[in-house]
RNA sequence: ACUGCAAACCGAGCUAUCGUCCCGGUAAAACGGGGAGGAAAGUCCGGACAGUACAGGGCAAUGCACCGGUGAAGAGCCGGGUGAUGAAGCAAUUCGUCAACAGAAAGUGCCACAGAAAAUAACCGCCCUGCCACAAGCGGGGUAAGGGUGAAAAUGUGAGGUAAGAGCUCACAGUUAAAAAUGGCAACAUUUUUUCCGGGUAAACCUUGCGUGCUGAAAUGCCACAUAUACCAUCUUUUGAGAACGGCCCGUUCCAGCCUGUUCUUUUAGAGCAGGGGGAUGGAGGGUAGGCAGAUGGAUUCUGCAGUGCAAAUUGCAGAACAGAUAAAUGAUAGCUGCAUCUUUAUGAUGUUACAGAAUCCGGCUUACAGGUUUGCAGAUUUU
RNA sequence: AAGCCUGUAGCCCAACGGAAGAGGCAAUAGUUUUAGAAACUAUUAAGUGUGUGUUCGAAUCACACCAGGCUUA
């Protein structure tokens, strides 16, 4: 009967996962080059939510990826490494599972967007709270791009 | 058994789903394998490696400083010596801890306050003596035995000696340097002889000895893309000036010594003048910032056995392990076991927490560290 | 990653190895004023980031840590 039960609720997980299929977050999907990432910063709009400051601008290019975004934490209020890494795997986790009514929609209107998220908090948050934020970010995201 | 300190070691494990970096695999997938530490940290030492056109020498700069061993090397490690210091002991001695541990007798500087004086010591005192009838007073000289100081006062004690004194002389003790003998590879120790006794400070300048060329993976090489053989200043272009040798000098080596016109000598060619062009250095800028190599497996680490050595370490054999990103992978969720705390003692609840995240690579050092294990030392109590 | 610099009252800063430390702003109290500001007078506030050493003596010299800042293209 244990068993039974525990092996139910796996499989149905893992159907609700497989339907959906597009939580990945490959290489091409970071933003790395250095150049676009000096013109976000530069010519980009922002906004701020809550925890996170967010850069956007739509950008000119042959590839065919809709969004492409990097993460940032600042040395000024995290000195050591292993929390700024922490932080930066929490939001990138987050936007993974969050991301693709964002992309499909622009990839719907054929445009491509480059975003870079900057944690701006004083203290070490939990998961909970970084995936709130980050949700709410990509929906002011799509009704800015809608 | 408990508490504290120190050292060494460990730094939870397994399973599932989703995701990620690298390698293999594939036409593309699927799939398989691997993926953070003892300090990855601080950047405090030492190397490897790369570039700089390394002949060689000197100066400067900089580092080190008892001896031997170890190792690629070191300001590391191991062993020993000397000195200081703590504990135990009647003592001999034993057991620890620490040391930038060459030179102050090459020279220069500094030594506040106090004190006569702080380094060529005469302020008081003591002694001799001149002026003077004597005293007092003034002057000349000798003298470091005595003088409330100070961190430090011119080796200490005793005797001789003297006008008074003085290592002036002697004895003992201490101390500097040298020689010899014995022990030790050596530092050094012990003994004997001669000699010195002229404060401290070299983590003040410095002297002596030894070592080091400098720069640093954003090094460096190649490919691609882009641009500017541009601009300004100085120097130079026929014999005495320039450049390189990554501070300077000697020295060595290298580059340039071109073109046009004109004048003179005149076969070529050479010299002078003018102009152009070239070169070097500096300034101020412009472009690119993509890819590949460097780049991860080598003085490698660990384990076992055997050998050498007091030890650090090392030799042989066997086995095992070793990430490779570049706005930068190593994560999220769930469950089980283990562990900790609380309440209850079938169990339940909560937490799984320390210091901390590879960035060219190694060897050390230093610092941080929840909890656990082992060893050593100290403490007080209990039991036998 | 590589390399360099700085820590002194609440703040800004000075001090040749020598009384344990100078100023300015601020603070507190007083004078002045009906009250306040300004001005004037007085007072308080450090034991020199921490530790160890060298020295008779350390803010200063040396070493090791801690904290903060800067440079590179």
């Amino acid at each position: 009967m244990f068993y039974n039960f525990f092996y139910n609720r796996r499989t149905d997980h893992t159907i609700v996962l497989t339907t959906h299929q597009q939580y990945t977050l490959g290489k091409e999907e970071r933003l790395k080059s250095r150049k676009q990432i000096e013109r976000l910063f530069k010519e980009g709009q922002s906004f701020n939510s809550g925890i996170l400051k967010v850069f956007h601008q739509l950008k000119e290019g042959s590839e065919n990826i809709p969004l492409q975004f990097g993460v940032g934490v600042g040395t000024r209020h995290f000195k050591k490494a292993v929390d700024r890494n922490r932080i930066k795997r929490l939001v990138r986790e987050a936007c993974r599972l969050q991301k693709n009514e964002l992309q499909s929609l622009l990839a719907a209107q054929n445009k491509q967007l480059n975003l870079f998220f900057i944690y701006t908090g004083k203290e070490l948050p939990d998961y909970e709270l970084v995936s709130e934020k980050t949700a709410a970010a990509l929906n002011k995201l799509m009704n800015i791009y809608k």
